[in-house]
DNA sequence: GTCATCATGTAAGCCGTTACATGATTGC
DNA sequence: GCAATCATGTAACGGCTTACATGATGAC
């Protein structure tokens, strides 16, 4: 799961662990808040495995060479901190070739896709899937809840032996019906985005957002 | 976790392994699914800190007499299986007064009271605390909930240094966004229910439910 | 007699955490 | 020079899973 996003994140663009961790809090609700006693250690194993490579901090890696302005990015830099703020001791990695093919697997395998952390960090990255492998993934995910969905209605009414419950637990379970059923409208409407080719998946309108 | 729902669980009624696992399934959404490699060695733990005691199984805890007809369960049980299933080698576990006193404190604990899984648990037995602890857990979970609101929405508005997101995670986030302003107004409502007195909590109306 | 289900457990391992230790750089 | 932040790491431990092992009971 981590190591399936730092891939994510290491396609994008190379970086160090520091600044990974960010990323990652960034992406919250999964993920969010991963500690650096877990982190660091996932890198030298990614690193042992020859999925990513620490870059050698004497030559950038940039496209373009490092003299002066770096495309649009300088100026909102200046504003918040000096430039160059590089140069500690921090190692920055970048993906693998048999990296973006570990990331292809993670993102394909069935272990652990289908509960919410799991699917949510696939979501995040399955840019990198093709149509159908995301189709797959999605339709996994659809199942999942529905059948989660089942469980909870069934939980729900009474039938038979079914002891019955506090209010509490009631109100737990009916939150948790109404949120699943959510949850599945969402699923629909990217399969369903994902069936039209075109990808407008920004679907959701909400109650108008003015506030901020 | 586990422990506390064991604890929970037992409060309401003396129970043996296996069946605790069949209602923890029922509880689901939180700890379904929990595995035997998990609570048997949980049960052990709480019976050496003195929280749980296994029953004899020579004499019956009940306050009747086994003899016969138990109550009105026994109609239903008949045409699903034979009556007494009773007597493997099974042990059944009863909750002692320190292990009551446990609960509470588990339950008050700030530990991991925050996240879903922490919450959904302690909610499905508030019933054991009174109204000011539950107060207190319910504010709580609004005050994790508004923070991780604040994140999202934070991640979402395109402020300064923000990079662009692509559509599928964009879409992940506007879902996490909703989601999480639902919880919140859910939780509002049992503050509400909870601070009005009358424990009238399960509100949600819901689009007509005929289906099933 | 054999299969499904009920029932209890152990061992190895995964994935993550907390707490700790260390040091570089920059702003003031 | 000192504090804040950036930056990397290790050690111990926690909680849960999987896979395995075992056996009793009841249905047919």
């Amino acid at each position: 799961m981590l190591e399936l996003a730092i891939l994510g994140l290491l396609h994008e663009e190379s970086l160090h662990g520091y600044e990974l961790k960010k990323r990652l809090d960034e992406m919250l609700g999964a993920l969010a808040g991963v500690s650096y006693g877990s982190l660091y250690p996932a890198l030298r194993r990614l690193e042992r495995a020859g999925a990513i490579e620490a870059l050698d901090p004497a030559e950038p890696v940039s496209p373009f060479p490092v003299t002066g302005s770096i495309s649009g990015e300088t100026a909102a830099a200046r504003v918040r901190r000096r430039l160059t703020p590089s140069r500690r001791k921090r190692k920055e990695y970048r993906i693998t070739d048999p990296g973006v093919a570990l990331l292809q697997e993670l993102l394909e395998a069935e272990q652990g896709a289908d509960d919410d952390r799991g699917f949510a960090v696939r979501l995040a990255f399955c840019r990198y899937l093709d149509t159908e492998a995301r189709l797959q993934l999605f339709e996994r995910r659809r199942a999942w809840l529905a059948e989660k969905l089942d469980r909870v209605r069934n939980a729900l009414t009474p039938t038979g032996n079914r002891r019955r419950l506090d209010l509490y637990t009631r109100s737990l379970m009916e939150h948790d019906d109404e949120v699943t059923r959510r949850d599945l409208e969402w699923v629909d409407a990217l399969i369903a985005a994902e069936r039209a080719g075109a990808h407008e998946v920004s679907h959701t309108p909400i109650t108008s957002r003015e506030g901020q």
